[in-house]
DNA sequence: ACTTAGATGTAATAGTATAACATCCATAAA
DNA sequence: TTTATGGATGTTATACTATTACATCTAAGT
């Protein structure tokens, strides 16, 4: 019996931030602090103001169990549950939904890359903005993306 | 006599929307909507509301003499004025300055590495946070960072 | 002159995040 | 047992970021 990386980080925090990570990871696009707070039930459940919302946010974030999306302001759970490390976060405009796709060798060429300019290199974050490979699919028969 | 791209995409531009270019290009780190707004003296040449800048800068970012810096909420003049293509915004923490990194090859690799999972890319945004090369140095004889 | 389109002006509001302080509760020291 | 301490949680207010909606102006074409 092993408990996953996932499950014994969670077994630390209070069950009302359980509850925001398991609202984030079930959502199939990211969510930002104010969904949860106000579309989600997470006011049924005694959060009351956006403090405690983002108080959750932080310890999931400092956990490494949910990424920050910066170009939206919104959160996605973290999808490998075993691996450390960098990735890249795969936001699809057209369905809305992020992947977060592993790159550690991205970034070792990174830091390579910056090495001489930027030695002290601590955070690395990478979006990318485009259509998904279903999308893209989708595309070829039905115009499925919504105008702009 | 030849005029630089740069010069050339300002041409198109109002007197306004190149002076907030010019305060921002002028600035050694990155510069707010209200940074611009209230702290410069945009209001002394016209500006009255946020709208109006962020117009200006939407102008400027769609000419690509801007970049906007995701998780900083700001905003930051592109260093190499006669290239094309993505970069790497270099955040340090310490200074607070921003290097644009140009960065074909990475963006080239992000590419090839995500083609499978997201075929239809558009755009790249990668920012780095950490420590500049010229804090590191100073590091090592003063202690200059602010208390986090 | 008329009209259209694009730029600019203005007010109001929506959306995101944090500061500051109060309260509760578990643990440990007295 | 009482008291003190620290950490988590509750609560209010406010700061910061960005957009919507609509008004006005101006230049170009008819």
């Amino acid at each position: 019996m092993q408990e996953t990386p996932k499950e014994s980080k969670l077994a630390e925090v209070s069950p009302k931030t359980r509850k925001v990570f398991d609202f984030i990871e079930s959502s199939k696009s990211p969510l930002g602090a104010y969904d949860l707070l106000n579309d989600q039930n997470l006011r049924a459940i005694g959060f009351k103001a956006p403090t405690q919302i983002y108080r959750a946010l932080k310890q999931l974030l400092d956990l490494q169990l949910i990424h920050r999306v910066e170009s939206l302001n919104a959160f996605v759970a973290c999808c490998k549950e075993h691996k450390r490390g960098p990735s890249i976060l795969a936001i699809c405009d057209s369905c809305g939904q992020v992947q977060d796709i592993p790159a550690e060798d991205l970034a070792a060429q990174v830091a390579k890359d910056v090495r001489k300019k930027f030695p002290g290199l601590k955070e690395l974050n990478i979006e990318l903005k485009g259509v998904c490979e279903e999308c893209t699919s989708e595309g070829s028969e039905v115009q499925t993306a919504t105008a702009s």
